[in-house]
DNA sequence: TAGATTGTTAATCGATTAACAATC
DNA sequence: TAGATTGTTAATCGATTAACAATC
């Protein structure tokens, strides 16, 4: 299911952003190597898991000493690689796809570069600081940027749609707020946000007595 | 890692309300029983994994026929049991706890019970209709609404601290936004959600070639 | 050298899925 | 009965983790 990209495998490659977090966190402090141990602490994760998926990337510790603290976080860097602000489209500005867009547009490795909708009622309205556009104007955000993200917000009803249209249009990375599930080409990654789904799971236990729970991260 | 609950692995419980909500989309759509073929496609899921993740359930369908739609869905309904309106506490309004608010200020099951923060500035403010309490607040809140989610949207640095201070005051339900690993007791539930993580990851997708890339859902 | 810590193998674990007997 | 579909077992799969030899 989850599977190996440039054999990196998919799970590793969701803790990277985590570890360069933590390295960055540390950077500056003065502390000059970091252990395995000292790094998954600081990451939640198991020290044994962060030098496997370090050694994914090639061999950058040294035995008995740990890792360069400097060159760790450049060689992480250079694999996830977010340097350049990508473009990204919000599909969808009800109430979350609002939320979304004005948290999106504080962030400095994104650049919203369209808010899309068809609803007449919403189209034209200003968020975020950009007027909403309709959804007819897609193929002529996406010819003016190449590569663009696309953050879908609809309705669970029409995102298989939107995301047909997004793919068509050439997006191959859609961040999924709908409450759908997405049927897409094997070469376009989706990642899938559900915060209904998240909050039931929360309520869930909070009803239920948590008699025999395990900790959750 | 990931347990069961109540017999319930944790990993079926995610599914549960994905299921709820293909039956709710059928409802009245004449349609009276569904196989596990259906609500499979309906969900994005395999068949023999909806026939696994019922079967915790009880014995709900009928070999040769299918389940029982109206009686599925209540059953599941009983199960995750959200009849009630749950309290939610947002500690931590920028950007992000903003926008949040802003959308779970929408939703039915869920009612915004404070915002909290302790930066002066923001303190006092309005968002989503409501005023931004100080922080100090808290144990008042939380004394007022037993049961209470706790939506985290601090900075990273301070999620820790919150979550303590959460979790003292008998929070036991905490969606963290904010990135940072939490360590809790084994009795407090917590669902991560990291959403620069997740744009992270579509940018390396998106700056990566997809060689041989899977579909992720 | 002695102590520490990596890199990697092997064991474990949980989750997913194929397969099929049971049975409507 | 014949066809369909469940419920469940066993096989598979990927991810996690313990353990330890290598080695700084």
């Amino acid at each position: 299911m989850a599977e190996t990209v440039g054999g990196i495998p998919e799970a590793t490659l969701a803790r990277l952003p985590v570890y360069l977090r933590a390295l960055t966190a540390l950077a500056g402090s003065g502390q000059s190597t970091i252990s395995s141990g000292e790094l998954a602490q600081a990451s939640g994760v198991n020290p044994a898991q962060v030098r496997k998926d370090l050694s994914y990337l090639g061999s950058y510790g040294v035995r008995g000493v740990g890792y360069d603290l400097d060159h760790l976080r450049a060689e992480i860097g250079r694999w996830i690689g977010s340097t350049r602000c990508w473009p990204v489209v919000v599909v969808g500005v009800g109430n979350l796809g609002t939320a979304l867009a004005n948290y999106l547009a504080h962030l400095d490795a994104f650049r919203i570069v369209a808010l899309v909708d068809t609803n007449p009622e919403v189209i034209g309205r200003t968020v975020a600081g950009r007027t909403v556009r309709p959804a007819d104007d897609l193929a002529q955000v996406l010819a003016d940027n190449p590569g663009a993200i696309g953050v879908l917000a609809t309705p669970g009803r029409v995102a298989q749609t939107c995301a047909d249209e997004l793919v068509g249009l050439g997006v191959s990375s859609i961040l999924n707020f709908a409450a759908a599930p997405l049927d897409v080409p094997a070469h376009v990654t989706v990642r899938k946000v559900d915060l209904g789904l998240e909050l039931q799971i929360l309520s869930y236990h909070a009803q239920n007595p948590p008699r025999l729970q395990q900790k959750v991260i």
